[in-house]
DNA sequence: TTCATTAAGTGCTCATTCTACACTAATTAT
DNA sequence: ATAATTAGTGTAGAATGAGCACTTAATGAA
């Protein structure tokens, strides 16, 4: 009676993160030029080995910790890509996460080690590999996510305007919003904040700032709400 | 300078299928007795682990196959679970698919042969490892995807009435729905055809019979559908 | 042959939500 | 003072969603 697996096939087990940030140009992606063979010098998700003491998040948070510095994001799984001949190399598969950042807080030193670079969604690169289909997923995946629940607040500063927000809706669902319904529809989610603070550079005016209002939102007990944009 | 990835840890990677299917007591899953150690004799899902020379999906269909005889069957990749210790014996990553078969198709014998039971989702046992995870997150990932693309006929024949997919969609979104809405919701997406010919078994009066338009919908180049039932 | 039984099939009303659209207010720089 | 710039706000008409009940077709039983 067996109480192992010793017959069967072990494989590399990989991780690749796309990392979203958003500045005023739009949503992008942050890439590297990958720093070994095969491939090496072309751009590339980042990623890294699965070890076996840890679980395939522990492993995308440590990538994602070694190329920004950054702690606590927002990270979620998304695909399994295993086509037999995706690394020539030897048989690996990857799964792929995307991470959701707040593109004024990362260590860019680091980033410049690394020789990453942020490039708009709307003008990646050739990327190696299965990589350029990993992205178009997990963009796919973002406005689903970003349509039910409150994430993308992930990716704009702790206080922003009604402005910054519609911005960033408008970069992941790449189309134009109407500025009164999408204020009000956010308002009927109930879950932000008005401070009572402007931010004066933007405009002469000054526009309020709002921020996500994390514990109303919990109190609600929702899992999710339907944000019909 | 390295082109292999000869330092890197190599694990176990199994796949696990969820098998939905439809009858008149409601959503149905596939579970069989585990016929191996550990945790021989309890109740699990249909896995198995993958070889180097296939792909996920690959593995996943050549278990369905094992399994239940069937070919050419609706499966989605759902999620890879990693918990360090989710499997004692082995470091094993596991992916899990979801499938929907035609309940009546498949091959009964073998089956048995592998002592394999069919569960309400109401009535699910406890299972092995983290398969009752996995098994409600195929039943979230159902009733968005049957929401959103036209999966559902996967589990009917392929005539059927009205009041079957009504009550397959009441089944998978676990809730009562109105007849005459339902139906004019689903009139609206515009992708059955009504055929002259009427099942006779469930009423004296005879309901018509209808058929999935695959072409009418590929026809549409619609990539999704939004049903609010 | 008539009548009882069973599920099929069908529309309307009211409430809610969505969409399209334009002016005033506040502030600063000139 | 005034010109310039972006913030902030409401409404009307259209579309969609929800709730609700009677008639029809066929069969089997009396």
């Amino acid at each position: 009676m067996l109480n192992n697996y010793n017959t069967e096939d072990k494989v590399l087990l990989s991780v690749d993160c796309i990392i979203f940030g958003f500045d005023n140009e739009g949503l992008k992606i942050l890439l590297i030029k990958r720093d070994f063979e095969p491939e090496k010098g072309k751009w590339s998700l980042m990623g890294g080995f699965l070890k076996k003491s840890e679980s395939l998040n522990g492993a995308a948070i440590r990538v994602l910790n070694r190329y920004t510095g950054l702690q606590d994001i927002y990270m979620e799984q998304l695909y399994a890509y295993s086509e037999v001949d995706r690394d020539p190399v030897d048989r690996t598969i990857s799964v792929a996460f995307y991470a959701l950042i707040n593109i004024e807080n990362h260590n860019t030193a680091l980033i410049q080690d690394h020789e990453a670079e942020w490039f708009s969604i709307s003008k990646m690169p050739k990327l190696i590999f299965d990589h350029n289909e990993m992205v178009a997923h997990a963009i796919r995946r973002l406005r689903y996510r970003t349509s039910t629940k409150p994430v993308g607040f992930e990716l704009l500063p702790e206080k922003f305007t009604m402005r910054q927000l519609l911005e960033l809706y408008e970069a992941i669902l790449d189309k134009e919003l109407d500025k009164r319904n999408f204020i009000s529809k956010i308002n009927s989610l109930d879950i932000l904040v008005k401070l009572n603070e402007k931010d004066m550079l933007s405009s002469r005016k000054g526009s309020y700032l709002y921020m996500f209002d994390k514990e109303k939102y919990d109190a609600k007990l929702l899992n999710h709400f339907v944000l019909n944009l």
